[in-house]
RNA sequence: GCGGUCGUAGCUCAAUGGAUAGAGCAUCAGGCUUCGAACCUGAGGGUUGGGGGUUCGAGUCCCUCCGACCGCGCCA
């Protein structure tokens, strides 16, 4: 078997299976690694011998020992691809040999972007996330989802899932009508200033220049017509035009969306109509108080919902039961919803809707928490009321992309985020976006200096034996958990593994760069030390690449403007 | 009141049930005639909110109390 030859931990793993097996009498146990906290206990470490001490009735560190001798006995080799294997306090401890770690750069140059990427794995994702009204601009706390969910979407792709990112406009509800009202109000007040402004109303100055836009194309056609005629085309106008902007903001913040879907249009095809029959089919509905109601509870929920309220009209969880129907119809095995913080309360009754779809626990609502933006030591406010919110949009402007979306994926989504606007545009060390920009941009440099001829040749992975100080190791190790760190993000929707990751990897380069001079005399060495900085280079690119930033050849530090 | 998320260094946050709980910032002390100092080295800093339990082992799982935030509408 050629890993086993060429992969000495995998082999170990072949070793220490078989010894298990043997001492067990039986199929034996999977052998999992684990990274010790502690590298004085080695690269890896398992800890199999807990396990079995149960039922072996004897102390985990005398079995340790006995499938440490085992795995060398199965495999008589073996000993020799390890510089060193020990049984410690139960746990059985390998530190790999040099050539290990050049075996790992020598596998990041040749797959290079490829690195660490899965095969297909055949499962359909739909991830939802951002979605908002279409009643005016993305609002900074928006960045934060799309910043999550663009992430873990663009990992889950890498790591092989078939992924379709997806948006729902909620264009169905009253809320269509006030925006309809509000942009009719800015357009009335072009001529008369004093036309009142509906009280529930959406104030932003974002409806002036659509209103503006109106004046210009229609005139006066719409001053005189009756609010029956004028509502939808005012409604639908407003709505197309703040898509649009919603669209064209969440493009430029590096999130693409494959289905943009209005809430409306589920409506006026008759899916809402249709899942509502389903579940009545499925005898999950009932009336009462004049409303139709699903039966949640019947699934786990805490209450009821009701679908159609007692004047006839549906309320917002039917378009989701449509919509959540649409999804698995489309193929979808895996469901996630990324919501914020305010819609937790909305759990219960999705996960209803995937036990009714037959798919159950085929929702996943992931709720990542509050954010608050700061300004030094001013809390910026994010309320709507009033219309001066802090768009998104200006989040951009104000502190750029590759900042807003390092620092929004920074913290696990479980934790809340206080975001400095202050603190993410300054250029200087506390800002970790920048350390890792820099060590990317300083290979790039270096690569400069070098010849094409150099480069070459340690793409070619020329000469990795002479990698041997431990700043070189530790580097090429760090590189080697790429792939890992790809499926503990995956596994368990950690988008801010990759940051913090990136922020090691970065570490990990700098210290090697302060370390060890790469383009020395030494042709072998400056060639062997080139080969490691390009796979650092590599790595840095496809994790920046992954959570939506910019990997640069060269840090341009803009002027100091305070 | 019920439900959800959380509580870790002065601050912002990490830590697939593993061994001595780690980073960054801040503080203090050092390092550039050499590939980019937006960098590196070192020091101090902790009863992981309190208490109980589960087990070989708990920041992590369970119970309880305290505290913070958020939900609890025929709004979206």
């Amino acid at each position: 078997m050629a890993p086993a030859q060429t992969d000495g931990l995998e082999r170990f793993r072949t070793a220490l299976s078989r010894a298990v097996a043997e001492m067990m009498g039986s199929d034996g146990v999977a052998v999992d690694f684990e990274t010790p906290r502690n590298p004085q206990h080695g690269d890896f470490a398992t800890n199999v011998a807990f396990g079995l001490a149960k039922t072996m009735r004897r102390a985990p560190q005398a079995i340790a020992t006995a499938l440490l001798e085992g795995a060398f006995r199965a495999d008589p080799g073996l000993q020799e691809m390890l510089q060193d294997a020990s049984a410690l306090a139960g746990f059985i401890n390998v530190r790999m040999s040099a050539a290990y770690w050049h075996n790992a750069v020598r596998r990041i140059l040749r797959e290079n972007n490829d690195y660490g990427r899965g095969a297909p794995t055949g499962v359909h994702v739909s991830l939802e996330f951002g979605s908002a009204n279409p009643t005016g601009p993305l609002s900074a706390v928006q960045g934060r989802t799309l910043s999550v969910g663009s992430t873990l979407a663009n990992t889950m792709r890498f790591a092989g899932h078939a992924v379709t990112v997806e948006w729902i406009t909620n264009d169905a509800g009253t809320q269509i009508d006030a925006l309809g009202r509000s942009l009719y109000a800015r357009y009335r007040q072009h001529w008369e200033p004093e036309y009142p402004f509906p009280e529930d109303g959406y104030p932003g100055d974002y409806l002036l220049p659509i209103a503006g836009e109106l004046v210009q194309t229609d005139g006066q056609r719409w001053v005189h017509a009756s609010e029956r005629e004028w509502l939808p085309f005012f409604s639908r106008f407003g709505r197309d035009r703040i898509v649009a902007e919603q669209q064209s903001v969440a493009e430029s913040f590096g999130a693409h969306f494959d289905v943009w879907q209005s809430e409306k249009a589920l409506h006026d095809q008759g899916a809402v109509e249709a899942g509502i029959a389903r579940l009545r089919a499925m005898n999950l509905t009932y009336e009462r108080d004049g409303a139709l109601w699903v039966r949640t509870t019947e699934y786990g929920d805490d209450e009821d919902r009701v679908v159609i309220r007692s004047d006839g009209r549906p309320t917002y969880y039917a378009g989701d039961v449509a919509y959540h129907y649409d999804k698995f119809a489309r193929g979808a095995d895996l469901v996630i919803d990324i919501l914020g913080p305010d819609h937790h309360g909305y759990i219960g009754r999705l996960n209803a809707l995937a036990a009714a779809y037959d798919h159950p626990g085929g929702i996943e609502v992931l709720v990542s928490q509050q954010m608050t933006l700061k300004r030094g030591e001013h809390t910026v406010s994010l309320s709507k009321r009033g219309g001066n919110i802090v768009t998104l949009r200006e989040i951009m402007e104000e502190v750029g992309v590759d900042a807003a979306r390092f620092f929004f994926v920074m913290p696990s989504p479980d934790s809340p985020l206080t975001f400095d606007l202050t603190l993410a545009k300054e250029q200087s060390d506390v800002n970790p976006v920048f350390y890792v920009q820099y060590g990317h941009a300083r290979i790039a440099s270096i690569e400069r200096r070098a010849t094409p001829e150099q480069c070459e040749r340690a793409a070619r992975a020329e000469h990795l034996e002479r990698l041997s100080e431990p700043e070189e190791l530790a580097l090429a190790k760090r590189l080697h958990e790429f792939p890992r760190v790809v499926r503990g993000a995956v596994e368990f929707r950690a988008p801010h593994r990759l940051t913090r990751y990136a922020r090691e990897v970065a570490a990990d380069f700098h210290q090697f760069y302060t370390a060890c001079r790469v383009l020395v005399e030494d042709d072998e060495v400056r060639i062997a030390r080139l080969a490691l900085a390009r796979a650092t280079k590599t790595i840095l690119a496809l994790v920046l690449g992954l959570a939506g930033v910019f990997a640069p050849e060269s840090m341009e530090r803009l002027p100091v403007t305070s």
